[in-house]
DNA sequence: GTCTATACACCGATAGAC
DNA sequence: GTCTATCGGTGTATAGAC
């Protein structure tokens, strides 16, 4: 968690490699399928199918495996975010980034590691600070003409986000009252602000 | 050949003795502060100031302890929200209690620890559903007078609940983008049905 | 780049004395 | 009820050979 003076760092494998995002990939199953008490060096390295060791080439702690993983993660993200605004719909593609955006239980894990480390509450910040940006502009740009609810877009942004990360997380736990309906009205509101 | 299967198992400490509820205020402080990957018996035990083994003494296993500190926090939740029904401006103290609850750092380790531990997912699962009934009855109370708008009570409750949570956990993150005006329209959603 | 081997701390859980 | 002592296992991280 700390020791954050290193000596002028021992070699490292580079980053973007084969083996590096093999490791981000078998770290990502390992949080989804059993949280982040079970993500350690050693899972890692014998899911992949090399030594311990080896992790410890390609990243110096495993803080800096985690926040390497979400910061893949996150780019991805707002990246399919900013082609969604270029689209015909971007309101639909949007909320289709927000429902079907990587699984509630690996986004649960983060949220719990980004209060304890330090540099992956600052990715989580910004990404969520991105996101919000992005999806505001879209939908400001879509209720240009319209007749103003009394909820502002980036008010609406944030409904949006809360709302499909609940949905997902109760979803995977198997809960679904009330879904239904706010799926309906989403809908509705989709079909107002933006026909097929 | 003894091997614990039939029997009822080891001596237990009583449930709601002084060192039980020592042990849960314990373990909610760890895990608020730095993660279910400190929450062990040993920390525990320095906290509170006795030996590790005694936490075994009053907790079978440490899951457990999880499932019985997750149980103690939702009764006392549940309890306040049915009181909550029965004030003068419900909807007013329900959502004070959806904005007040435990912080989120805390919810956020129990949500990542519900998707691996079965009897917390449970107890989980429970606590939404019976917490999501509640709303939606002081909701459909409220708007029973009134001019129904485009989302059924229960859809509220929904939004509600994820709303309450995402500003929590995004206000202990750092971040504000769209808390200004989301506030704002639950404060008037409140003044419109349920006036001061 | 990948490995063996290792240091050292800490984990859950138990046996059994007082 | 609370303790000492201990088991077998796993964690991060490093040294250094090939």
């Amino acid at each position: 968690m700390n020791k954050a003076v290193r000596e002028p760092s021992r070699r490292m494998g580079p980053e973007g490699s084969a083996n590096w995002h093999a490791m981000l990939d078998g770290a990502e199953d390992i949080l989804r399928e059993e949280g982040y008490g079970a993500l350690t060096s050693r899972n890692i390295a014998e899911r992949i199918g090399v030594k311990q060791r080896l992790v410890y080439y390609y990243f110096q702690t495993m803080d800096d495996l985690v926040v390497a993983m979400f910061r893949r993660l996150s780019v991805r993200e707002l990246e399919r975010s900013r082609q969604a605004l270029k689209s015909e719909r971007p309101l639909r593609e949007i909320w289709d980034v927000c429902i079907h955006t990587s699984d509630a239980r690996l986004i649960s894990e983060f949220m719990a590691l980004a209060n304890h480390i330090e540099g992956l509450r600052t990715e989580v910040i910004h990404f969520i600070e991105e996101s919000r940006a992005i999806q505001a502009r879209a939908l400001s740009a879509a209720l240009k003409n319209k007749a103003k609810g009394r909820v502002p877009p980036i008010g609406l942004a944030m409904i949006a986000t809360s709302l499909a990360l609940s949905l997902n997380r109760e979803a995977e736990l198997g809960v679904s009252a009330g879904h239904k309906e706010i799926t309906k009205v989403i809908k509705d509101f989709l079909a107002e602000i933006e026909p097929k």
